[in-house]
DNA sequence: CTAGAAGTTGAAGTCAACTTCAAGTCAAGG
DNA sequence: CCTTGACTTGAAGTTGACTTCAACTTCTAG
């Protein structure tokens, strides 16, 4: 083992190496996604696995999470040890699910849609594309990624 | 023909019947993707055409365009007559092309995350999942409804 | 005619995920 | 030692799609 402590990297590496803005990985350090240690006048110094946690947040971004449900999943990780490939992979085997899920949603949009385009009736009763299900109000705020109706079982019935 | 003159409908009503809320409805007016008259007293009357809008409008976020999509999409539609099936019909047609895109992209995420799952790297030079492409930084700003990298060809090579 | 439900407005708030700004302070090569 | 580029902070701004609020005004059933 040789020394370690001249491996930190000041904001700016990390950001060049992960292609995070600055101002996005001390979003993240302030959000508690990472953490830094400082130096003697205050610069922040970042261990090389934060570049590990940021391609996670990449990805889990990617897949459609939020930061909050990212931070939840990185808080899942072993805190005491440095997460092995098994941690990490446990932790993305579970966004399979996730994206089979929006795919599937997707398709039968879709496939509502097919229908809808043969018969152009787009009506508020019977189209599955304007109106799935009985869901007639309550869409909710924040970003729609996928339209909650389509992935969840029944709202309230 | 019988008198239609008395079939305008208040914005609470419609309302009622298209499932948005009444701020919602104002809000669409407001943005130019309804129309309205009004009463003596300035209240919003409107014609039963709306809710067939309305029904667009949900589709078509559904589908992920966004209101100025909408928009466009709307005032594509013939100004002079009442629009036809046909013509819904051929703007909802457009869509299938970006849902067929937006599931396609899916399902690439889909399996290089199940490559990703047999590895377990998350690494930021290698991993399609959390850096495909080459395309490291540059995330605007803006809803992510699909990470535009996976539905574009190439941003800048 | 009147009570009360429903309508009106503009301005401001919300949420997520950041970015931008101002006004500095720190670190490192020459 | 000094210059210069990189770093610091908290606060405020951004975007999209609305919602909420306050302070009225209008409609309509009885």
């Amino acid at each position: 083992m040789r020394s370690v402590s001249e491996e930190l990297l000041t904001v700016g590496e990390v950001a060049r190496r992960s292609g995070f803005a600055t101002s996005a990985i001390r979003f993240y350090e302030r959000s508690g996604l990472l953490s830094a240690q400082r130096t003697g006048g205050g610069q922040r110094r970042f261990d090389r696995g934060v570049l590990r946690r940021l391609a996670f947040i990449r990805a889990a971004s990617n897949v459609g999470l939020t930061l909050d449900e990212v931070r939840a999943e990185l808080e899942s990780l072993p805190s005491a040890r440095t997460p092995t490939k098994a941690d990490w992979t446990k932790l993305s085997r579970h966004w399979r699910t996730r994206l089979d899920d929006e795919i599937a949603a997707l398709i039968a949009l879709r496939d509502g849609l097919d229908s809808c385009i043969g018969c152009g009736c787009l009506s508020l009763q019977r189209c599955r594309i304007s109106n799935p299900g009985d869901v007639a109000a309550n869409f909710g705020t924040g970003a729609v990624y996928l339209p909650d109706w389509l992935t969840e079982p029944h709202p309230e019935s």
